[in-house]
RNA sequence: GGGCGAAUAGCUCAGUUGGCCAGAGCACCUCGUUUACACCGAGGGGGUCAGGGGUUCGAGUCCCUUUUCGCCCA
């Protein structure tokens, strides 16, 4: 093994031989007898990454979390599916292809449909190559057998039977509606990919005059151009100031066309000047508003957002144009009045970020209050947990509010819309092509040319239905049957609404089932300062970067233990370095357990199921303190982290298996056992060579799925263990373990206080570290097992154990440095070095802190609130380290006195 | 306007049924190459847990409120 973990000699080696045994499937589990019979397998729908480019730290995270919990589930027995796949990504991939192509001189359009849709295909090969091997390379095990394509033909067809069935329950519909348009990318977008930023802008307050000449109604609005779409003017009701104006007719500027004054509940009387100009061709708002009063609508704008006819003068001039130049117009002619400054809500696509245009068009809708309901019951009912619970209330909110959704794009990329057109605009709903043409022909009684629908479907209509589409669904696959519902889809807060909420609906809709048990949120990775990483700012970290810089391992320790469910995380790098230094410790104290371990092989504890075959403990009378301590700490641990784990503390699950290899098993134990490893007892060596092998191999699986690397290079190497679980991937996960034993943990915890005390003691005193100290102890009543762990208290403090004597309290030398714990006191003659003054001084401080703490305890102790309330188990807590504090307390007078 | 989250050591963060003198990593100071590890070891300094009020025997943790920052929805 070389002194140093280096990951880049490890990493890709396991994971090509992991796969190549099909170790990611869960059909190995069941045929290596791993699987533990009866139960529920453990499935997990991988959110599929775009195919437009590389991964991010977000999808760093997903893999991390995913995979953390992947391992530790088929570890734990469970059949453990973990379907991976890409989403053809419509908006995305169809706008950098187009982007490619111009770069090099060829429109989408000079190109054609399909010679189009062909090269994004060849995009989609190349980039789902790069996307595969960067998960590859983060270690994760899903089944690569089973990946899926939200636009290959299985779920083609499952998109064309969930399409078709809606359509045929009147849930799809097509209608004329106000939908956000996007003019860059020519095509409708749903709610949902509108983001709104406030930006500065101008209100402008302008003149309606009266049809009759007889004066002005004053209006404002942010955005002119629309003037030329209006269709009325609104004013409240119960506004006194316009009682006299409602009903009136007002002239458009600059058009000269006259329209009227209405009442409407709507119109804030507080904003502008009271009075609203309606344009329901333009704005959501308006446009309710035209409904209720049955008011035309005019739609000024073509696709590319450039004014049209009905724009008069204007028309053919672009959006921002027509404003400037509308208003200049309105000024010569005297209309204006005023422009302030004003902060305005625009809206922005998600996609691009270019300004969203609100337009009325003939697009696919989607009916979402029948699917509602049950979406939120399956929450209400707990089949479906969402982790954190805080956003049952963003998901409840949102489907009491929910809207219908418009599913249809004006793009080429995507699963097309399966509706073809009769001469008269009739629509058939079809699997093909042929279908529609037997329809037709039904229908009009002879053969007609037919045209399909241009238009395909949102990204999202494909992805809502991947839980179930990947495992075969409409067919009733095995896999089907075998897998579905999913147990947990694990994916940032992000895409709650986006994919979460539809994924429920589709997925109750069509298999009658919620489609996973569990939802489990992660939080955004951020850079180091809190900002959202983008190319522009340049603060995106690589994750391939700091895999190939600091380890696969290193990168998801630091994600999985940097924060907590539904947070976001601030990473830094320093992070990273630290888990890489955590991987290299572990490696370090392998290593040195290995070289230890002589040639005889351990014993083995035998199970019937060979993957949980563990080394078999040493009996327990043979155990030292130390050892006992481990393995109680060890029991501690395995209870904890299982505990954590059912709670969805992953995070901090880590952090403990860090803390205890780190803290104690490497800064304690491993040095204590050093005492009885080279020491003259032969038996005893081979005690603690058997207790450092188990608790590094139990402690192994534990960190596994945190650290699938560096877990397993070491797990290799472990004589024999191999042998039982070929990987650790597939070894049991230690539901119980270790060995309880509270008078150990307490006994060496005084231990450990007082080689702390002694260590400081040194450091004051500066004493040489190589130096072998002169000790005295009193131990008192307590004599029998401090003397039995003398050799490791020697060791550990450095002190000179042939010199080493216990004394009583009364035989205390004067001079000499003296410290206290429970009743334990340990003095240490530094010849002629103690200065008693210091040493005066030194106690007089400890007990200060002592005293401090006894002041808090007693008042705890007569407290009768305390005693009568508190549980037994924290009052006696109290009272054992009063009795602690006292004898310290006693001992640390005594030895002022002394002096 | 409604909702949610965050505010704890210089920095990044833990602290989830309220119960040892509030922890970690990094940074800082002192010492150290003792045969696992300098990607290390030992010792040390550093916090009125954002402010105020309340509940409780006991509050970083629960409730109310204020402030600042961030996010979501309208």
């Amino acid at each position: 093994m070389p002194k140093a973990y280096e990951h880049t000699l490890v990493e890709e080696d396991l994971y090509s031989w992991w796969e190549q045994h099909g170790y990611f499937r869960p059909e190995t589990q069941a045929d290596l007898g791993q699987a533990r019979p009866g139960l529920e397998p453990f499935v997990i729908a991988m959110p599929p990454p775009n195919v437009t480019g590389a991964l991010h730290l977000g999808h760093a995270i997903t893999s991390s979390v995913e995979d953390m919990l992947m391992r530790y589930n088929r570890m734990r027995g469970r059949p453990a599916l973990w379907i991976p796949g890409t989403d053809h990504a419509g908006i995305a991939t169809q706008s950098v292809v187009e982007r490619k192509l111009e770069e090099q001189g060829v429109t989408r359009s000079e190109l054609g449909r399909e010679r189009f849709v062909q090269e994004v295909w060849d995009w989609k090969d190349e980039y789902h190559d790069r996307i595969s091997n960067q998960q590859r390379r983060m270690g994760i095990s899903c089944d690569w057998s089973r990946e899926r394509f939200t636009l290959d033909d299985g779920l083609s067809a499952a998109v064309l039977e969930a399409f078709l069935t809606l359509y045929n329950e009147g849930l799809i519909y097509r209608d004329t509606y106000l939908v956000n348009w996007s003019p860059g990318l020519q095509t409708a977008v749903s709610d949902l990919e509108v983001e709104y930023s406030e930006e500065a802008g101008k209100l402008y307050y302008f003149k309606y005059q009266l049809a009759d000449g007889s004066g002005h109604l004053a209006v404002a609005t942010t955005r002119p151009e629309t003037i030329l779409g209006d269709t009325a003017v609104a004013v409240h009701p119960e506004d006194e100031r316009y009682q006299a104006m409602i009903g009136r007719q007002v002239v458009v500027p600059i058009l000269g066309r006259t329209i009227p004054v209405i009442a409407d509940e709507y119109v804030d009387r507080e904003f502008g000047t009271g009075a609203l100009k309606i344009t329901p061709g333009h704005d959501p708002n308006d446009y309710e508003i035209a409904q209720r009063h049955d008011l035309p609508i005019i739609n000024i704008m073509n696709k590319d957002a450039t004014l049209n006819e009905a724009a008069g003068p204007y028309t053919g001039q672009e959006r921002f144009a027509a404003r400037k130049q509308l208003w200049a117009d309105m000024e010569a002619a005297g209309l204006t009045l005023k422009a302030d400054d004003y902060t305005l809500r625009v809206p922005r696509s998600q996609r691009g970020g270019e300004i969203i245009e609100p337009m009325v068009s003939t697009q696919w809708f989607m009916r979402m209050e029948p699917l509602a309901g049950p979406a939120m019951e399956a929450v209400r009912n707990g089949d479906i947990q969402i982790v954190p619970e805080r956003f049952e209330k963003v998901y409840f909110h949102w489907l009491e509010n929910i809207r219908d959704w418009c599913i249809s794009r004006q793009l080429w990329w995507g699963h097309r819309i399966p509706i073809w057109y009769g001469p008269d605009d009739h629509a058939f709903a079809a699997r093909s092509e042929s279908d529609a043409r037997e329809q037709a022909m039904q229908h009009y009684g002879k053969d007609v040319a037919l045209e399909q629908d241009p238009d395909v479907l949102d990204t999202w209509f494909s992805s809502g239905l991947w839980p179930f589409s990947t495992l075969g669904w409409p067919d009733k696959t095995q896999d089907l049957a075998a897998y579905y519902p999913t147990s947990v889809m694990e994916t940032g807060y992000d895409i709650l609404f986006f994919w979460v909420a539809r994924m429920i609906m589709l997925g109750l809709k069509f298999t009658g089932q919620a489609p996973f048990h569990t939802v489990y949120l992660h939080g955004l990775v951020r850079d180091e300062t809190g900002v959202k990483m983008s190319k522009s700012l340049g603060n995106v970290l690589d994750p391939l970067d700091l895999v190939s810089q600091y380890g696969t391992d290193a990168l998801r320790f630091t994600l999985l233990t940097g924060g907590t469910p539904g947070n976001d995380l601030k990473l830094s790098v320093t992070r990273v370095e630290a888990s890489r230094n955590f991987a290299n410790k572990i490696w370090n104290a392998a290593r040195f357990v290995i070289m230890n371990l002589d040639d005889e092989s351990l014993p083995m504890e035998e199970d019937e199921n060979r993957f949980a075959v563990a080394y078999a403990l040493p009996p327990g009378e043979t155990l030292a303190l130390s050892d006992r301590w481990i393995l109680h700490r060890l029991a501690i641990l395995i209870k904890e982290v299982n505990r954590l784990i059912g709670a969805w503390q992953l995070g901090e699950a880590g952090r403990q298996i860090y803390d205890f290899l780190w803290n104690e098993y490497c800064d304690w134990y491993i040095e204590a056992a050093k005492v009885r490893l080279y020491g003259e007892d032969e038996a005893a060596a081979q005690v603690t060579r058997r207790v450092l092998a188990h608790v590094l191999e139990q402690s192994l699986r534990l960190l596994h799925p945190y650290m699938p690397f560096v877990t397993e290079a070491i797990w290799q190497n472990l004589p024999e263990m191999a042998d039982y679980s070929p990987t650790l991937m597939l070894a049991h996960w230690p539901e119980t373990g270790g060995r309880r034993d509270p008078q150990a943990d307490e006994e060496f915890s005084r231990i450990q206080a007082l080689v702390r005390g002694i260590r400081n003691v040194r450091s004051e005193y500066n004493v040489e570290p190589a130096r072998r100290i002169v000790a005295q102890i009193a131990a008192g009543d307590e004599r029998a097992w401090v003397e039995r762990a003398a050799p490791i208290l020697s060791s550990l403090a450095r002190l000179d154990e042939s010199q080493l004597v216990f004394v009583g309290d009364e035989e205390a030398p004067r001079q000499a440095a003296a410290l206290a714990e429970g009743g334990v006191s340990v003095f240490l003659p530094l010849a002629g070095m103690v200065d008693l003054e210091a040493e005066r001084k030194r106690i007089a401080k400890e007990l200060e802190g002592i005293d401090r703490q006894l002041t808090r305890i007693e008042n705890m102790l007569k407290n009768p609130g305390f005693l009568n309330k508190a549980p037994a188990e924290v009052i006696q807590r109290e009272q054992d380290r009063q009795a602690e504090l006292s004898a310290q307390r006693t001992q640390l007078v005594e030895r002022m006195e002394t002096l």
